[in-house]
DNA sequence: CAAACTGTCTGATCTGATCATACAAAAGGG
DNA sequence: CCCTTTTGTATGATCAGATCAGACAGTTTG
């Protein structure tokens, strides 16, 4: 495995064949003559073999020279469907997406942008892992991940898709229930249905025009899945905090009604996150543009609403 | 076509996706580490793609990489093969021999030395051109021309094989109706049977132990043909001139005589003429060795003889 | 926490590709 | 037959880029 050929001659030397003289070969190539002749010499010298017979006046292949060009062609056209191959994909979706989101993030907005971008580039695939929290993008070979709230890694670029507002939301009969005027002021003596997939489970912060109110919520049930947990404050149980888009049909629906809708909860962001590269391959970038789109409209009519 | 393709580096990919390691593709390749991960990069580069993901622990191909590193195994096996098979046609004959020789001397030595060279190779092809005085071997895709007699060409590389000798030759009937002590004096005075294709028409030199005789031959006939001459000779109508490996069966054979067995004639090369090449294809070398060492045994036996 | 190993970076070095020019040989034109 | 043109090659200068040794930061392992 001493010795490595060297490949790019073979360029040059399909050139000469295909114009039958080396000076010819060198204007295409856009080199001097003496770089072609050089590098034909060389090659001839790696082979060990003739390939073309110069006169000075006319250039002709032998037969190991013919036989080597057809060779040399199927080498050089597979080299270019190659690199035509990879580089086109960085600029047109091709192959396998695989990607991650959190389960309620994901089923809301990750899967009807799946849908239009399989519309969009039929022969794409799509292999997405609905789970909140995945460990490690390198290992799980995953070319894009999804994360809703607080970004942890360090390592991995990220990109910042939109914003999460986090709601506090009742039944309708939960919410006729409560004083008129209750405030956050009041939360722990109310009935929560807490929601472990949210951090800052212990105290939350509302706010309104710089007034602040730092309050410990007092969970009567604790769901580890965010559509349990919704589910508990669809039945009435009690209040639930849960991010906007889960919520937001519900809410314009009827089924569930915003509760200190004057008053906000810490946002959070929406990022998309990748893998180390260099480059950033088109599959993953269009679909990324896709979903900041979603999100573009999803905060344009959270905001109109 | 502006930019070229290094194919060069493919090489170095393919080494990390085997060995699964930058490190330990540089130790196979014999290359310092950092010189695999420019080179890397740099591919990474032309293609605008990420193929391989590293961690400073692990390096795994993203899915663009798994992909080039097929199409990349296939070219490099391909050009392999390609500059196997041309390298190997410099060590073993292979592919076709072109030959070019004259009419008499192809039928009596080169056919049975391609009989001898065929049977040895028995994958290689032959064309032969027997034809007295090709123009050019370049033009006509020749790999060896025969020439014999006295070299005209001065562009061609050659290779002497060895040396005719010209006889005097009579049927046996008509050399009994000479004088017993005839001499080349009287050379003039004789029917002789006229060969165009021997040079020197005009005048013969003989010679014997420093005595030498300048003369003119008398043809009553003059074939444009060395056999038609040869069967005229044969049929009695008079003496003929005629390189020794032409006659020597007929010699031996009885049904022709030597005249003037001790004056002799301007003796010429054998030679094998190439076409100019910097290297010399097996094909060619194998057969003109093959042709030499019948020369040897030829001179040998008529030394002998 | 130390040790070993990863891939990458950096600056020096040097191979080898490239260029501009000159040249010999052959073909074509007058 | 001379002259011009065009061929491929030779030459020496120049420069890009490949290579190397060593250092580095990050990770895994014990």
């Amino acid at each position: 495995m001493a010795e490595l050929l060297n490949l790019n001659r073979l360029a040059y030397f399909t050139t000469v064949m295909e114009t039958g003289s080396f000076t010819a070969a060198a204007d295409r190539l856009g080199v001097a003559k003496a770089v072609v002749s050089h590098q034909i010499g060389k090659l001839e010298e790696e082979l060990g073999a003739t390939l073309l017979q110069r006169t000075t006046r006319r250039v002709t292949p032998t037969e190991e020279g013919r036989l080597f060009y057809d060779r040399a062609m199927i080498i050089l056209r597979e080299a270019e469907a190659a690199y035509g191959e990879i580089s086109r994909g960085a600029v047109e979706p091709s192959g396998t997406l695989r990607l991650t989101a959190p389960l309620d993030y994901g089923t809301k907005m990750v899967a009807p942008v799946m849908a239009a971008y399989l519309r969009t580039y039929p022969h794409m695939r799509v292999e997405a892992i609905f789970d909140d929290a995945v460990s490690n993008l390198v290992d799980e070979q995953i070319d894009l991940g999804i994360r809703v709230g607080w970004l942890a890694d360090s390592s991995n670029q990220a990109r910042r898709l939109g914003t999460i507002r986090q709601i506090v939301v009742a039944s309708p009969g939960f919410a006729a229930s409560l004083p008129p005027d209750v405030t956050p002021r009041q939360a722990r003596s109310l009935a929560w249905v807490g929601n472990a997939q949210l951090r800052g489970i212990g105290q939350w912060l509302f706010s309104r025009e710089g007034e602040t109110v730092l309050t410990e919520l007092n969970p009567v049930i604790m769901c580890d899945k965010s559509p349990a947990a919704l589910a508990c404050v669809l039945a009435g149980i009690g209040l639930g905090v849960f991010p906007d888009y889960s919520v937001s049909d519900d809410i314009a629906e009827g089924r569930l009604v915003p509760v200190f809708a004057d008053w906000s909860l810490p946002s959070g962001g929406i990022h998309a996150v990748f893998p180390p590269a260099r480059f950033r391959p088109a599959k993953v970038r269009t679909f990324v543009d896709l979903l900041a789109a979603a999100e573009r409209r999803r905060s344009r009519g959270v905001a109109t609403a």
